[in-house]
This record gives C-alpha cells, structure tokens and sequence, in this order.
DNA sequence: ACCTGAACACCGTTCAAGT
DNA sequence: ACCTGAACACCGTTCAAGT
C-alpha cells in the first residue's frame, strides 16, 4: 500500500507506461473496489498526478479496455486447447469465471467489454478451433462459437457485477438473498413456499456448472463429430452422463 | 420533453411520489442514456429541486431499484403462465430480454439487482411453478428455476449493457465489432480465418435464440415430465426439433 | 410533512506551464 | 517527451431553512 506519500518528487521520464498503470488500477480496484477507482486515487498510487495517466490513456474507458485485457490476459494462463472440444470449452468458461471472480470490481468494468487485444484474438481463435473441431462449419460454426463465448462472458460478468456490488454492500454472504424467500407467504406464492428451503441451499458454482452441463450436452446432441476423449469432463460432468450421451452419434 | 422550466413555482405537496420519480428517471434514461441520468437532470425534469428525490428515496441506489422494479412490471405485462413449462419459460426468459432492450440504459443499471418487491416475487413464483410442473422436486426444483432465472438475467443484463455502451459509442451497428475478424491474419489466427464471412452475419437474436433453445433441450432431457403441449415453443424451436425429444421419455 | 437551496466533498477531463 | 497543477464543469448527498 503505497497509495500515498508525505513527499512526493517529480517522477523519472518513462516510468509510467500503459502495462503499469493498467497493474496499479487492478491492484486498487481489487482492494478498494470499485467507489475507490478514481483518477485522484491511481495519480496517489501511482505516485504521480492524477492527470499524468492521460499522457497514456485517452479517457478512463480506454484505460477499463486496458485493465479487461490484463484479465483477459490472466484466463490465458495455463489455458491449453486441447483435442476435446467439450474439454476446451469448459476449461475456457470456468478459467473465465474464476478470474472474473478473482478480481469482481474489475470484472464488473470489463463485462462484455471488447477489447480487440491480441489475448483476446488468441482466445478467439481457441474457442473457434473447438467449434470446428466438432464439426460444424461456416455460419453454424460461427453460430456456436458466439454462444459458448457469450455464455462465458456473461455469466463470468454477471457473477463479478454481484460479488461487486455484494461487498459494496458488505452482505458478503452470497446465498443471502434466497434466504428471504424462506419467509414467504404460501398463500400468494404457493411454488416458493414448496421449495423455500431448497432455495437457499443452491450455490452459483452448482448453477454454473449445471448451465454449462446443459449448452454443451445440447452442442454435443447437434455437433456431427463427437470430441476424442474417452473420460468425463470435469467436476459436473460425470464420465456415464456426458460421454455416453455423445457416444449416440 | 418538460425537462427544463423557465420559471420554476413551488411544487404542491404531494406532487412527488415514488412511482412518478421512478417513470420520469426511466423516461430520461431511454431518452438521454445513463451519462444523463444524474439527480440535477432528474430534478429539472420532475420540475423539483434535484434534492427532492432524498425525501423518497435514500439514495440513488435505492431509486435504480424502484426502476429495476418499473421493468420488472413490464415484464410481467401479458406474461400468462402455460401449462406447457418448456413455453412458459422460453416466454419469459424473452419478454425479459424483450424489455431489458427496450430499456437499455435503465437495463443495464437493474442487470442482476434484487428488488424483492411483489414483481419480483410473481415471476419467480411462476418459474417455480414450471420448474415444479416439469417434475422436479426439492433442491433439484430450485437448482434448474435458479438456472433458468440465471440464464434469463444474465443475457437480458449483458445484452442491455451492450446496447447501452453501443449507443454511447454512436457505433448502433450490432454486429460492427464482428467486421473486424474480417481481415484478421490467417497465419496468427487460421480457425478465425476459416469463418471470418460468416463470424459478421450472426445475430444477437438468433444466438440468444440457439441458447435458449441448448438449455430447454437440455433441462427437457433431464426433467421427469414432458410438458403437456403438443406444437412448437416459438420462433426457434420447430416441432420435430423440440416436441420429438422430449417424447423420448 | 414536504420542498428548497446553499454547501460539501468529491468526480473526469483540459490545457498552459514547467522540466 | 513527459509530468504537473490550476481550473472547469460536473457529480451525489447533507442539512438548516423555508412554507
């Protein structure tokens, strides 16, 4: 934490770049969320005048396109395609998730943000060569890729946007919600007095993974080309679940 | 457009209520988007001082919720729970869609925010009511009504985000960002190459569309009843495709 | 009880001036 | 070429004063 100084002296020539202000702003607004990101802020914690990051950034949206592409960057680490497409997919959305979990306050900036960077292109192209690899083609390959990647952008954005705005609100518990449904009046909502203790034992990594259980049983159900591997996919897929329901084709 | 008032007298008393500050902010917001959205612009616009609103909201928070609220009613505007589950939730799942785009700047302000309020309570109690009806029962009930809630929010949010952030740009064109794989370098990036025609060519709507229809197919699957209709579940699901699975069971 | 308006502590951004 | 700091036009919110 070296947001502020009693001193501060002028700053050597180029020692702000684009990499590093993009770093500071992560790390601030992973401490402090997002009411803590503001120009003053970053110009403290940079050392720096406030105004000095706009020598490197336009605006402070080019800077957020900035700072989605460090995630972006992040998901990419340890992220290898391989010849299972369900595999490849999965291993995208959840890596996805995980970061935008990671860093929230940040993530909530970044949700569906196209940053047009090179991370970006990459993951792109992985998640199109998976698409291929099932075989589909042309506009129907075009079709799927969008979906997968939606999915993973916007459930990784939305689950961020919560756990953001949840510890802004420092309820922190983030079953809380559904808790409230406990008390409900079974006359008026009759389905929810049903299932009212249900409720709130459901977690967002179990829905997660049941949606993406879902899309990619159903790409698999249309895809003309089953994957190559020969065991489960991951901790919601069960071997007998998921790879028997390809093995139809 | 009574926005601004040369000569501004007293208010009456009661003149200012919940409802009509939370209509006139999602009035502003279609029309000026989120950057006009700020308490002086909503003052002038109720024709009040902008510190007039404190005294029925407690902050602008609290107001976002009032319009989230506002949406949620519109939502539930000629939405009839069916019989047939699978019907009920792809309506709702695209009315909810349907408004969030009506709406976007309001939109992508209420994205993933709980009003708990009687809308609220309404459409969940009538996804559990398909969730219920499509023989689910306890946790297994209230995971698949969180997933298909979740899936509902997400989409209508993120696609309501980026149509708002779209009309602040001045790009309006949906599929703009989709040209630029266009001309992307088959070396770097052969899969994007592959599909560069046809990456432009898909519609928000048909991958929403394709989603949704993957996740029903999915959870139809799965679900011990099928549902008791006997055509089509709209625009993208055609009877043999959708009815014929679920007959399986 | 409800609306007003001055005041406060912030914002993002611009631009002429420094080094 | 890069960083500074005063300045500008905004923010959301508080609170004592009006009616």
């Amino acid at each position: 934490m070296s947001e502020s100084r009693a001193e501060r002296s002028r700053l050597p020539r180029g020692s702000l770049t684009k990499r590093t202000i993009a770093e500071t702003s992560l790390r601030l607004l992973d401490e402090h969320g997002v009411a803590a990101f503001s120009m003053a802020r970053l110009g403290r914690a940079l050392g720096a005048d406030q105004t000095a990051v706009y020598r490197h950034f336009s605006d402070k949206d080019d800077l957020i396109l900035a700072i989605a592409d460090l995630l972006l960057e992040e998901v990419l680490v340890g992220f290898v395609p391989v010849s299972c497409w369900w595999q490849t997919v999965a291993d995208f959305s959840r890596r996805m998730r995980s970061v935008y979990k990671l860093h929230p306050a940040a993530g909530s900036l970044a949700a569906i943000r196209i940053t047009r960077g090179p991370n970006e292109m990459r993951l792109v192209d992985a998640l199109l060569a998976a698409t291929l690899s099932a075989g589909f083609e042309g506009r129907e390959a075009a079709l799927y890729y969008r979906v997968v990647a939606d999915f993973a952008m916007y459930w990784a954005g939305s689950h961020a946007t919560y756990l953001s705005l949840d510890s802004e609100h420092q309820m922190s518990d983030e079953a809380s919600w559904t808790r409230e449904y406990a008390i409900v009046d079974p006359v008026a909502y009759p389905n929810t007095a049903i299932v009212r203790q249900d409720l709130g034992e459901v977690g967002f990594d179990e829905i997660f993974e049941t949606a993406l259980e879902l899309l990619l049983s159903g790409i698999a159900d249309r895809a003309p080309n089953p994957c190559r591997c020969d065991e489960g996919h991951g901790p919601a897929a069960s071997p007998d679940d998921a790879c028997a329901r390809r093995s139809r084709h």
